[in-house]
DNA sequence: CGGTCTATAATTTTT
DNA sequence: TTATAGACCG
């Protein structure tokens, strides 16, 4: 049953206002999710069909997590019937039904980022004259942006400059192959719902509530889908805190949040603003930080928790000395608390100086837990055995073929590959077909000619057993790998024994990911690819459970809480990034600080360096200007001198003190 | 063709 | 410092 005694006046006006446009400004630790699950949950109880509310998100996790807890607190098969997924598996959701309209063929392929840079590159060498480079990211970039801007499509002809004729003709490549970005899901879906009134009238009717979460995420095309769905009946619940909007470099619109009324006008706004999670001194320090920020709905975050430690800032001569202070410090704190490892979180700008701390735990040998860096898809090995599954599903996916052509080697080099692209342009066949082709076999020498025929046979003969209504795909899978000789290239050609052992691992992982996904979906080989690439979770499960302190760069921080949080290297330059001074979105790195700041529960203690090494040289550091703009009644300034030479900190010591009282007196 | 060497550049990364 | 992309030679 539905708990509503449980919320505070704020939430509960948030659970209840179930019609019309809603905005709730949902502050760090205010109780968003719950506020969320319970409004579902509250929904149903009004009698709303659940198959008539759709909630979306912008991760899979969060996806996930909001159907697990609606789960627990709903009846079963009606919590099966929610749609609750991310924005872009709603638009495969619409658009394998209905892209057909558009001219693609339901059955499309998914491109990731690494395949969107292949097909760029392989553009950009046909278009650009030899003189002219175009930095492919650059290009991919600009693509993105432009999709996401709604852009209409120029013609090359027109085009002003290089890279809008790229745009072009990778837009063109992109339906030539069936396949669509991740851009594309959006934009080809509003593009749909836009010029298909009978497509919008069914999707608009199919649900009657819609709700958001991280709406401050959103991007342009998001929300107009959004509009597109909800616009009719206006029952649309947006849930956001553009206090901590930190993807605008990618995309993500402030205004969609801070004008949320010129679209859907007399919304309720609902603020969330009493925080179960921190310490008075802890908000009072964040608060005073995000004050600064010109465009923003005013707000202040406050909580029953007590005023607590001060935020401690602490600078360092260098930033080896600053993880060693950081790492005895957080020891100390974990001896006195009896505190676990997973209570400890350092936060930090950027991956790089990960490096240092990591080293310094390790001699301490202080288990830890290193967040993100590079994605476990964007490992080569994994992008290679997706890349030959793809081929499998889809010869003619010239991207893919590409990628393995020659991996392992095997003596089809770059001038076999250029020709085989350019036969393959003129003769209007995929890559694939034109290695099959008489004409282009006479082109090339004898020892190619026989290299790609073994390449071709080994491709055949798997795509032929991987088509069997009943193979077993992990099998083939294996069975390729084996033939490829895979494997012994990946030990031979990585360094040390260890990465080839890593590397190996991966290969298996996936091998095994596919064989439960056939264990569990009829989908086969395309349903898994289409999974895969939308659902790139990173597989640190088995850490997750482990005990560990968290490493973790503040974006990716974003969500989560720690009892003791250390935020480190907050120097001008740093945070502030040099890069967002140019870009001018200072702004945003200041919500950057604030949510880093609002992920403690406890304790903060923010460090800074007077000198770092940058790039193999020391530079030296000034503190970032945004600590001059904590209010000062919230922060202990500590010297490294004193904290170094400390048993315990005071601030350790007055925690510990508080805590023997608490003991003493019977109520802890 | 395939390995090695040198130049270059360097945030953040939900799908 | 380090990763990676392109140039160069065997």
């Amino acid at each position: 049953m539905v708990r509503l005694f449980d919320l505070n006046p704020q939430q509960l006006e948030a659970v209840k206002t179930t019609r019309g446009p809603v905005l709730i400004l949902a502050g760090a630790g205010t109780g968003k999710t719950r506020v969320i699950t319970m409004r579902v949950s509250y929904l149903l109880t009004e009698g709303v069909s659940p198959d008539k509310i759709l909630a979306v998100t912008f991760t899979n996790k969060a996806a996930n997590e909001m159907r697990e807890r609606i789960a627990g607190m709903v009846d079963r098969a009606q919590a099966k019937k929610l749609t609750i997924c991310t924005f872009h598996a709603l638009c495969v959701r619409i658009l394998r039904q209905n892209i057909g309209a558009l001219g693609y063929k339901t059955n499309f392929t998914i491109y990731d980022e690494g395949d969107q840079l292949g097909l760029i590159k392989k553009i950009i060498n046909r278009v650009s004259a030899r003189d002219e480079k175009l930095d492919p990211n650059a290009a991919k970039n600009f693509i993105s942006k432009a999709k996401n801007q709604r852009w209409k499509i120029v013609p090359p002809d027109r085009a002003e400059t290089l890279a809008a004729a790229v745009f072009h003709r990778y837009q063109e490549e992109l339906k030539n192959l069936n396949a669509v970005d991740f851009d594309d899901l959006l934009v080809l879906t509003v593009k749909l719902l836009d010029e298909h009134p009978e497509v919008l009238a069914r999707w608009r009717s199919r649900y009657e509530h819609v709700m958001v979460d991280e709406f401050q995420d959103t991007n342009r095309l998001q929300f107009e889908l959004v509009r597109q769905l909800a616009g009719e009946h206006r029952n649309v619940c947006v849930v956001g805190d553009d206090d901590q909007s930190i993807y605008g470099w990618r995309g993500a619109e402030i205004a969609n949040i801070l004008e949320f009324e010129e679209h859907f006008p007399r919304p309720r706004i609902v603020k969330l603003e009493q925080n179960y999670r921190s310490t008075n001194a802890i908000l009072g320090a964040a608060n005073s930080v995000i004050r600064r920020n010109p465009r923003r709905r005013p707000k202040g975050l406050w909580s029953e928790n007590g005023d607590g430690e001060k935020v401690r800032i602490v600078e360092a001569p260098d930033d080896r000395e600053e993880s060693t202070l950081v790492v005895s410090e957080l020891q100390k704190r974990q001896q006195l608390e009896q505190a676990g490892w997973k209570d400890f979180a350092i936060i930090f700008r950027t991956n790089a100086q990960s490096r240092v701390i990591e080293e310094q735990l390790r001699r301490l040998q202080i288990p830890y837990h290193l967040i993100g860096g590079r994605s476990f898809f964007d490992r080569r090995e994994v992008k290679d055995f997706l890349a030959y599954l793809s081929c499998l599903h889809n010869p003619a996916d010239d991207v893919n073929l590409l990628r393995i052509i020659n991996t392992p080697a095997r003596g089809i080099g770059s001038a076999t590959i250029e020709l085989a692209i350019q036969e393959s342009r003129q003769a209007g066949k995929s890559v694939f077909e034109t290695l099959q082709a008489r004409a282009f076999l006479e082109l090339v020498s004898n020892k190619t000619r026989t290299a790609i025929e073994a390449f071709v046979r080994l491709l055949d003969g798997h795509e032929t057993a991987a088509q069997q209504p009943l193979a077993d795909l992990s099998q083939v899978a294996s069975r390729l790998l084996a033939d490829t000789g895979y494997v012994d290239d990946l030990r031979r050609t990585c360094k040390t024994p260890e990465e080839a052992l890593d590397r190996e691992e991966n290969v298996r992982a996936m091998v095994r990911a596919l064989a439960e996904y056939q264990g569990r979906s009829t989908e086969g080989l395309a349903g898994f690819l289409a999974e895969t690439v939308l659902d790139q979770e990173r597989e640190e499960k088995k850490a997750d459970d482990r005990d560990g302190v968290t490493l973790i760069t503040l974006h990716a921080a974003k969500g989560l809480e720690f009892r003791h949080v250390f935020l480190v290297g907050v120097e001008e330059g740093i945070l502030p990034h040099d890069r967002s001074k140019l870009e001018g979105s200072l702004d945003e790195e200041r919500r950057l600080l604030y949510v880093g700041m609002t992920r403690a529960r406890q304790s903060l203690t923010i460090t800074h360096c007077s000198t770092r090494m940058r790039y193999g040289n020391a530079s030296p550091c000034t503190p970032s200007s945004f600590l001059k703009e904590i209010d000062g009644r919230f922060v202990e300034h500590v010297t490294f001198h004193k904290l170094a030479n400390a048993p315990a900190s005071e601030g350790t010591a007055r925690s510990h003190f508080a805590r023997m009282k608490q003991l003493l007196s019977g109520d802890g």
